[in-house]
DNA sequence: CTAACGTACAACCACATGGTTGTAGATGAG
DNA sequence: CTCATCTACAACCATGTGGTTGTACGTTAG
């Protein structure tokens, strides 16, 4: 794996906060500066910067000095492994039951 | 939409646990009763009970009552949903760069 | 019927989370 | 240089989280 493992908790938890998901959408798009993210919610500037480095800290963004502005990324890796984990889970119930409908045309009845 | 709004905070917010996303994994395999989970974690028994009623709660796992067990099996739809979320997200990028390469195209220099 | 099993739920605790305000350091504009 | 802007971070607070133990109830086995 490239990235250290127990992170999976970090990136999933991220995920779990509708402004930090709206705020990956927006960066994912372009990137944007953490006070041009902060003029778009009702709440405090130090509030979505510390939203802004949960993302980074789970790594689905990463942060990119341009004068006095940082420019908020979005990680595209990370969030593929993310989606890659869950299609994993998602993929199991097809393979259980393809097994079982393989074990009902072995039947010899 | 099928699932009412707010409900991406507690699907990714199940998500978000280690023992959780075990359980999923294994559940969606092959449905298993709550105690028979919590023979697998070095947790008590109503810790493993919270878990899967959070994973309920977020609309990933179903229970059928079996006698007196009660059998937890993997929601295809809901973590399908969580999956296709992520894949719009990072998809995003993707067009946001075909746009960038089609401008450069349209350039008459 | 009785005893054991599987489940549910409440009460409690230590700790993390999401928000606030306030202070302080870099950097760019004039 | 000076001032406004962007960022970072600490301190604080209310609430939520993951874990515990204890109690209670329905169901099956003997």
């Amino acid at each position: 794996m490239v990235v250290d493992e127990g992170s999976e908790d970090r990136v999933f938890h991220a995920l779990s906060d509708a402004t930090r998901r709206d705020i990956l959408a927006r960066v994912f798009r372009d990137g944007m500066s953490v006070s041009a993210l902060a003029r778009l919610y009702p709440m405090s500037f130090a509030a979505v910067q510390k939203h802004v480095a949960v993302l980074e800290q789970a790594g689905l963004v990463t942060k990119e000095r341009r004068g006095r502005e940082q420019i908020v990324h979005g990680a595209p890796d990370t969030l593929r492994g993310a989606i890659d984990g869950l299609m994993d889970v998602y993929e199991r119930i097809w393979r259980q039951r393809a097994g079982r409908i393989e074990r009902i045309l072995e039947e010899e009845s």
